[in-house]
RNA sequence: GGGGAGGUUCCCGAGCGGUCAAAGGGGGCAGACUGUAAAUCUGUUGGCUACGCCUUCGAAGGUUCGAAUCCUUCUCUCCCCA
């Protein structure tokens, strides 16, 4: 089998392929050209979409031709997939500012420098589609028959499926056709929600080109606890740092459980196989050293070795590894004054992004959460002042694991 | 267009004139146990100038001493028929 595709399937990234003998084949032949959709209905990638980022990686380095194609155009109708309710249709303005917004980030995956990776959007044709022509051609290679048949759509039946929802799948296959004819692109990959949309793009090609080309999803990743992947407190695991902050990314990470280590490396690392292996195969509490291999180099891939540095040295100094290098704690500054006045606690939790009220404050403290500068802190009338001050920061916790520094100027 | 069922706190889902900030479950948060794990157990889960006050039960009015609960209009969703 080729080799690249034997890396994609030692990591876990096969789920489903159309045709893998094929596949196999043109890897080996030369350069192949494929492709994989990103939908902008939000203003930044989530910890779902790394599975198919990581492999357009592999397989961008193995030599093969990337396309990213931001579906500007298909966001405008939203797609049924997976979801058991139509989504909210967003303006054009909204879906154009967040295409710009993934292109940065799926760039962190591709290198758009080189001619080896090109970035799409789909809007490019399917904004002024003529309707009869795209009906004639194109809607007529849809049996309505076999669409009710899929998965996705059977459900959404049950519950209603509008008209311009159920054309989705027309316009993704639409789009294989599309990038088949101007790119030379000769297989789509996705998660194994697509399968259906990928394969009828795949039909339709083969039908109109009377050319074979390939579909391949990947597995949709869970977490062994049954949670949803990705999914924090907060929402979802974003990518954008402004929305999930680096060291809350890295925890996240850091913090998986014990039986998703291995998986997790292999899908969200570059690390050798060989080193995940041996990663995977620790014990015990041995285990948090492959857990911090895992949290470092994926926080490295998204936000760069700085930032991941930092926030690897700021939960060892949080937890106790002898680093004192705390920069990459969430902070905010605070006047001396006020700290040498001195303040509830109440007030100081609420001040921080620890407690989004004073009434959550005030259960954290009754309920013995609170620390702050290493002092339980459980009366709710305590006030904090400049004895709380080390190094020129307050540094606070509720709970175990959420820290916040006061950085008092 | 006609008929029917509904919109409840983060989610699902009870409540159907006062005892409702609203059962139960999920999720979240905290505590115990640990390995910054999992599982489990316990507590907690609208806001505040906190034994009281304010804002919430699709929206706006109305009836009533008193409404999430009754009436009117509007709005959205789903189902059946066309």
């Amino acid at each position: 089998m080729n080799e690249a595709l034997k890396v994609l399937q030692e990591r876990g990234f096969v789920k489903q392929c159309t045709d893998l003998d094929l596949l196999s084949r043109k890897l080996d032949e030369g350069v192949v050209t494929f492709y994989c959709g990103f939908d902008p209905t939000g203003p930044s990638l989530h910890a779902g979409h790394l599975v198919p980022l990581f492999a357009m990686a592999h397989l961008n380095r193995a030599g093969h031709r990337a396309i990213a194609l931001v579906g500007g155009g298909t966001a405008r109708i939203g797609d049924p997939s997976g979801k058991t309710e139509m989504r909210k249709i967003l303006s054009y303005d909204d879906i154009k500012s967040n295409a710009e917004k993934l292109k940065k980030q799926i760039a962190k995956f591709i290198d758009f420098e080189n001619n080896n990776a090109l970035l799409l959007d789909n809007a490019e044709w399917l904004a002024d589609l003529n309707y009869i022509d795209f009906l004639r051609d194109i809607g007529r290679h849809f049996s309505v028959n076999r669409m009710l048949g899929f998965e996705a759509y059977k459900q959404r039946l049950e519950k209603g499926l509008s008209f311009i929802e159920f054309n989705y799948q027309l316009l993704q296959s639409y789009d294989f056709l599309v990038l088949n004819q101007r790119y030379g692109c000769e297989m789509q990959i996705g998660g194994d929600d697509q399968w259906g949309n990928i394969v009828a793009g795949a039909d339709l090609t083969r039908r109109i080109e009377s050319k074979e080309v390939i579909g391949l999803t990947f597995p949709l990743v869970t977490r062994s606890d049954g949670k949803k992947m990705g999914k924090t407190e907060k929402g979802a695991l974003f990518m954008n740092p402004e929305m999930t902050p680096v060291f809350d990314f890295f925890q996240y990470w850091r913090n998986v459980a014990d039986a998703d280590v291995e998986k997790f490396l292999c899908l969200y690392t570059f690390l050798p196989i060989e080193e995940i292996r041996e990663l995977g195969s620790l014990q015990d509490q041995e285990i948090n050293r492959a857990k911090e291999v895992l949290a470092y180099e994926i926080t490295k891939i998204i936000h760069g070795k700085e930032e991941a540095d930092k926030a690897l040295d700021a939960a060892k100094a949080a937890f106790g590894g002898g680093s004192e290098d705390k920069s990459a704690i969430p902070s905010s500054e605070i006047a001396v004054s006020e700290i040498e006045k001195g303040i509830n606690v109440l007030d100081l939790y609420a001040m921080t992004s620890l407690c989004s009220s004073k009434g959550e404050a005030r259960r954290l403290v009754t309920q013995g959460g609170a620390t702050v500068d290493e002092k339980k802190i459980t009366d709710i009338d305590a006030v904090v002042d400049s004895s709380y001050v080390t190094d020129g920061e307050i540094l606070m916790k509720a709970g175990k694991k959420r820290l916040f520094r006061l950085i008092v100027k």
